[in-house]
DNA sequence: TAGGCCATCTGGTCCT
DNA sequence: AGGACCAGATGGCCTA
C-alpha cells in the first residue's frame, strides 16, 4: 500500500502544493481544476480501491513533496535540527534519572487539568475520513481567494506543529516521571504510554494493599517461555521494586500490557 | 533493505 | 467563523 502511494507520489513528486504554486491565487483555474476533479470523482466513485483513486489527480497529498521541495522544512530536516541543538537529542533524553513517584510528581499530576473525555466523533461514513486527505475532491469554500487559502493553511499547519510539540513536551514530561529501564535509546510514545499505564497500576496496587485492600491489578504471565522460569512472574506487581532505574518489572509490564496480559479485578 | 518511529501536512469534524 | 482535535498520507532517519 505504501509503495503503491509512494510510486503515484513519486509521479507527482514534481508538482508542487497547489498552495505554493505560482499565481494559484487565480480563481478561474482553481474552478476548473476543481471541476475536473468532481469528474474523475464522479467516474472513480464507488471503485473498490479508493486508495488508488487517491493517487489520481492532481490535488494528491502534494504537502509532502511540495515541502522537500520548496524552502519548507522537511520532517527529517527539522528532526535533525532538533537534534543538532540538543533540545530534543536523544542523548539527554535517554532519562537515566529515575523519577520515582514523589509527592511532587503526584501534585503535578493533581495539577493537570480535568480530563474531559471528548466524545467520539462520528465519521459521516467510513471511507470519508480515511480518504478524506488522500481524495482528490476538495471542497472550496465559498468567497475565500486562493491566497487567503493559503495563508490560512499555512496558520493552521502552524497551530497544529504547536500543538503536536506541546504534546511531545507532555511526552517528555511524562517520560522523566517514569521509572524505567536504563535505555539507550529514549522510550518511544507507545513505550511510554504503556510503560505509565503500568506504573499507574503497580501504584494502585500499593496504595490499596496499604489500605489492606484487595489489589484491582494483576500482572498475568503471558510469556511463559520468557517468564516462566523467572521469579514468580504471575504474581501481584513487585511494588517494592518501584524504584528509580531499578524496575525491569516495567519492561517486563510493557511486554506484558502491550499483550494485555494485565488485566484488572476492579 | 525492511520495518519502526517520527514530524509534518492536510482536510474533515467538532466545539466555542 | 475560527480554532482545536483527529486521523490518514508521506517521506526522512535509524536500526537490526
Amino acid at each position: 500500500m505504501k509503495s503503491l502511494e509512494r510510486v503515484s507520489g513519486a509521479s507527482a513528486g514534481e508538482a508542487a502544493p497547489f498552495w505554493l504554486e505560482d499565481d494559484v491565487d487565480d480563481e478561474e483555474v482553481d474552478v476548473d481544476v476543481e471541476d475536473r476533479d468532481h469528474d474523475v470523482e464522479d467516474m472513480l466513485l464507488g471503485s473498490e480501491d479508493s486508495t488508488s483513486t487517491s493517487s489520481i489527480g492532481p490535488h494528491h497529498r502534494g504537502g509532502k513533496l511540495g515541502r522537500s521541495k520548496t524552502g519548507g522544512q522537511s520532517a527529517g530536516g527539522e528532526r535533525r535540527l532538533r537534534g543538532s541543538d540538543g533540545s530534543e537529542s536523544s542523548g539527554s533524553e535517554r532519562s537515566d534519572r529515575g523519577g520515582a513517584c514523589s509527592a511532587v510528581e503526584r501534585s503535578a499530576m493533581a495539577q493537570l487539568p480535568p480530563l474531559q473525555p471528548r466524545p467520539k466523533r462520528k465519521l459521516s461514513c467510513s471511507s470519508a475520513a480515511s480518504h478524506a486527505g488522500a481524495h482528490p475532491l476538495r471542497r472550496r469554500k465559498s468567497g475565500i481567494s486562493a491566497r487567503e487559502r493559503n495563508l490560512r493553511r499555512l496558520e493552521s499547519n502552524e497551530r497544529e506543529r504547536m500543538r503536536m510539540h506541546s504534546l511531545n513536551d507532555a511526552f517528555e514530561q511524562l517520560r522523566e516521571v517514569i521509572p524505567h529501564v536504563k535505555m539507550e535509546r529514549k522510550l518511544s510514545k507507545i513505550e511510554t504510554l504503556t510503560l505509565a499505564k503500568n506504573y499507574i497500576m503497580a501504584l494502585t496496587n500499593v496504595i490499596c494493599e496499604m489500605r489492606g485492600e484487595e489489589k484491582p491489578y494483576t500482572f498475568l504471565d503471558v510469556d511463559c517461555e520468557t517468564n516462566a522460569s523467572e521469579e514468580g512472574a504471575e504474581q501481584s506487581p513487585q511494588t517494592d521494586d518501584l524504584e528509580p532505574n531499578n524496575n525491569s518489572l516495567f519492561q517486563e509490564n510493557l511486554q506484558l500490557g502491550n499483550s494485555s496480559g494485565i488485566t484488572s479485578d476492579a
